[in-house]
RNA sequence: GGGCGGUUAGCUCAGCUGGUUAGAGCGCCUGCCUUACAAGCAGGAGGUCGCAGGUUCGAGUCCUGCACUGCCCA
């Protein structure tokens, strides 16, 4: 009302339309003030005319700046009103406002009052409803370093991961506001600016040291009370940590970083900035050239030397690229509490990590947050999962515990297992014999692993690294592995095999465990540490070299026989649960197998299906078995569970009706795949061969199906 | 208002540049205290991939529109 300098109507509101350029006085003050056409009066809002403050309000501000008004500030830095509120000056702005209501109803001038409700800023600590003053404020003049910072990304200077954030990064880029720097915070670096304090020259100097002489004479100054924008001086941060503006070896050595790793939220705030300030400060002629050992022309030739990179001919381009404060951002999913809320201390639903690591530990944890890693900015913290982490740390101590139990009794003295092992380049696995199917398919399978975990790690896909892992160490070394070599590790009468089972089981989980080690760190260092019983060739399981994989290790045709074995296995277990036979009972089962290499894998092998499978004996028959009630089949070979008990015919016939059901569709689709032209004219070979060998042996499933329920039919009208 | 995401099993999430039968953990059902592990083992059920069009020999994947939902900026 004190500060008011205008009253608005907006320009279509035809009420006021006879008023406009008109002026009216202000009450209270005795000023006469224009009545204004402007957007900012919403019409259908009260009268549909508004009084403009603009040294007190933001909107009213620009409406001021739009129609040239005087800003008369009527509030002083304490909130106290000032001399340009008259009578009312020396007021605290709340008795002030009381006052003005007091005083326009004493002289009928008010018509009447409402209450509604406002945006109203509030100070974050303290609660303080803030008033907006007009202050002078330092900005940043932001488009020559956008520039910059554009420039760099959209050459692929700097790289993005996920890639969807440079897209983001350089629309935000595209689009920003000169900086507003200066911040009224007690905390900070202090503006560099000094006032001559000499009442007619109030001369400004920045500079970097504190003036002592002015133009005017004047010996006094006084330094801006303001200090800098926190994301202003982080910004700096990159290079004035490397000795910035002196050209050092630390930041010969470490500028650019290679990579910056962050949450999507500090994008702006903080990898924005420090990519602006970088490629301004670090490029000419703006760097400071008081170092005479290199010019940043120079330093980039050099380094691109160095490090035997050939970039280009355009010397300035090197700069720019030698610029960046690092080649890569890694943007990391955030995350967030089981309501997808943003976790934050005002709200009270952060969730402390510390309590997780206390329930499910610090692996467990650790391992939670790598398999979320996924690319994406929107998950949610789940307990269950940390909890299913912890049964996989319980699960790979059990498995030393296995480990170590057999050490002992086959082979005491770990160290002589490990002995053996070279220990650089340390890199794969040394001295593992492949004897038997098993070894060579789980050698062959770390391989594998080991490839697509470092290949996942290389782009940073964490939660495909640890996943990856974790279905290894558990659903192919443990479920399977272990359970193979266990006869072998157990014969008494054959030492030398147990004791080479032993070293094999020994050096996969010592390989294993470094491979685990950068998402379970702490009980792969327990059990490293305990494999080489106090005395590793590497002080920490940290130190030693992560596993690369040696491809021509991977064994397809390992790989081939071990599935076609667990699929016999699996089948077998599927016949004793669906024949219901007791846990305890061995059941002879007979097999057929139509290819000759079919026969012997599986005869190579018939300790570990009685073994897994819970198998008495296992006979051959020369003739298919597709249509014994009961068998199972695959493509390669049929079986059945000599049993006593009859089979629920219904049951069967239902699972084999469904199965059945689902092998057709799938037939079907593949043949109109296979008989359609273009189809075979567009499609990749391999993509047609599969199919062909999937339709081959879905027909010849089907014949085999067919032929059961055929019997079945009859066996269940006899 | 502008911009960017998300929608896949009961829940939390994967599914890379379009290509053979869409996966995991948890939960659920059945059976097991099988001398590493019941925080476990074996087996099982469960999905018209938000909706509607389009491109393609082929779409969870690409395009358009719609619905719902989240975030950022003003």
């Amino acid at each position: 009302m004190l500060g008011d300098t205008a009253v608005a109507v907006n320009p279509k509101d035809e009420r006021y339309i006879h008023l406009h350029g008109k002026h009216v006085m202000l009450p209270l003050m005795n000023r006469e003030i224009p009545i204004i056409a402007d957007e900012l009066a919403q019409p259908e809002f009260g009268t549909g005319a508004v009084k403009v403050t603009p040294a007190h309000d933001p909107n009213d501000f620009e409406a001021g700046l739009r129609h040239n008004l005087p800003q008369i500030e009527v509030i002083d830095e304490h909130a106290r009103m000032n001399a340009n509120a008259g009578p009312y000056a020396g007021l605290d702005r709340f008795a002030a406002r009381a006052h003005v209501v007091e005083d326009l109803t004493e002289q009928g001038f008010l018509v009447g009052t409402k209450d509604y409700t406002i945006a109203l800023g509030k100070c974050d600590r303290s609660g303080t409803i803030v008033e907006p003053r007009l202050s002078t404020q330092w900005f940043v003049k932001i488009a020559p370093l956008a520039k910059r910072a554009i420039e760099v990304v959209e050459k692929g200077y700097i790289r993005f991961t996920p890639e969807n954030y440079g897209q983001i990064y350089l629309n935000w880029m595209h689009n920003i506001h000169d900086w507003c720097i200066s911040r009224q915070l007690w905390w900070g670096h202090r503006i560099p600016a000094w006032y001559c304090t000499n009442n007619d020259c109030k001369k400004v100097v920045v500079a970097r040291e504190a003036p002592t002489a002015c133009p005017c004479g004047g010996t006094n100054f006084e330094q801006d009370t303001d200090v800098l924008d926190t994301w202003f001086s982080s910004g700096l941060l990159p290079f004035t940590t490397l000795g910035w503006p002196q050209v050092t070896r630390d930041e010969e050595v470490f500028y650019p970083n290679s990579l910056m790793i962050t949450g999507f939220d500090i994008l702006f705030f903080w990898v924005a900035r420090m990519i602006m300030l970088g490629c301004w400060f670090m490029t000419p002629p703006h760097r400071p050239s008081n170092n005479p050992r290199l010019a940043p022309k120079e330093r980039a030739r050099t380094l691109r030397q160095a490090q035997g990179r050939l970039w280009g001919t355009d010397e300035d381009d090197d700069a720019l690229r030698a610029s960046v404060p690092f080649r890569e951002v890694y943007i990391h999913a955030l995350v967030r509490d089981a309501d997808r809320q943003k976790m934050s201390k005002t709200k009270g639903n952060v969730l402390d990590p510390i309590e997780v690591i206390e329930h499910y530990g610090t692996d467990a944890t650790r391992f939670t947050l790598a398999s979320m890693a996924a690319p994406g900015t929107d998950i949610a913290f789940s307990e269950s999962r940390t909890a299913g982490y912890r049964n996989f740390a319980n699960k790979i101590w059990n498995a030393a515990r296995f480990m170590f139990m057999n050490v002992d009794r086959v082979e005491p003295g770990l160290q002589t297992i490990m002995s053996g092992t070279t220990i650089s380049p340390y890199t794969r696995i040394d001295g593992f014999e492949k004897q038997t199917l098993e070894d060579r398919w789980i050698f062959s399978l770390f391989n594998r692993v080991t490839k697509d975990v470092n290949e996942a790690l290389q782009i940073y896909r964490f939660d495909d690294a640890a996943n990856r892992i974790y279905d290894f160490f558990w659903g192919e070394f443990c479920d399977w592995y272990i359970e193979l070599i266990k006869p072998r590790l157990l014969d008494e009468n054959n030492e030398a095999e147990a004791a080479k089972a032993c070293a094999n089981l020994v050096k996969i989980f010592e390989a294993s465990l470094r491979l685990l080690h950068p998402v379970m760190p702490f009980i792969t260092e327990e059990i490293w540490q305990a494999i080489y019983e106090g005395n590793p060739p590497k002080k920490s399981i940290a130190l030693a070299d992560y596993p690369q994989s040696d491809e021509m290790q991977i064994n397809i045709a390992a790989e081939v026989d071990m599935a076609i074995l667990q699929d016999l296995i699996v089948s077998v277990r599927n016949l004793r649960a669906e024949l219901k036979v007791e846990p305890k009972i061995k059941v002879p089962i007979e097999v057929f197998a139509h290819e000759p290499t079919m026969r012997i894998l599986l005869e190579q092998n018939l300790a570990s299906i009685e073994r897994l499978a819970s198998v008495e004996s296992v006979t051959f028959a020369e003739a298919s078995l597709e249509k014994v009630a009961g068998a199972r089949s695959t493509s390669r070979f049929d079986v059945h569970a000599i049993y006593e008990k009859k089979i629920d015919v219904a049951a069967e016939r239902e699972r084999l009706t469904k199965e059945m059901q689902k092998i057709e569709k799938q037939l079907a689709s593949a043949q109109a795949r296979l008989g359609d032209e273009q189809f075979l004219s567009k499609a990749p070979s391999h993509v047609v061969e599969g199919l062909r060998k999937q339709a081959e042996e879905a027909a010849s499933l089907r014949e085999k199906i067919a032929a059961k329920l055929k019997e079945l039919g009859e066996a269940g009208t006899t």
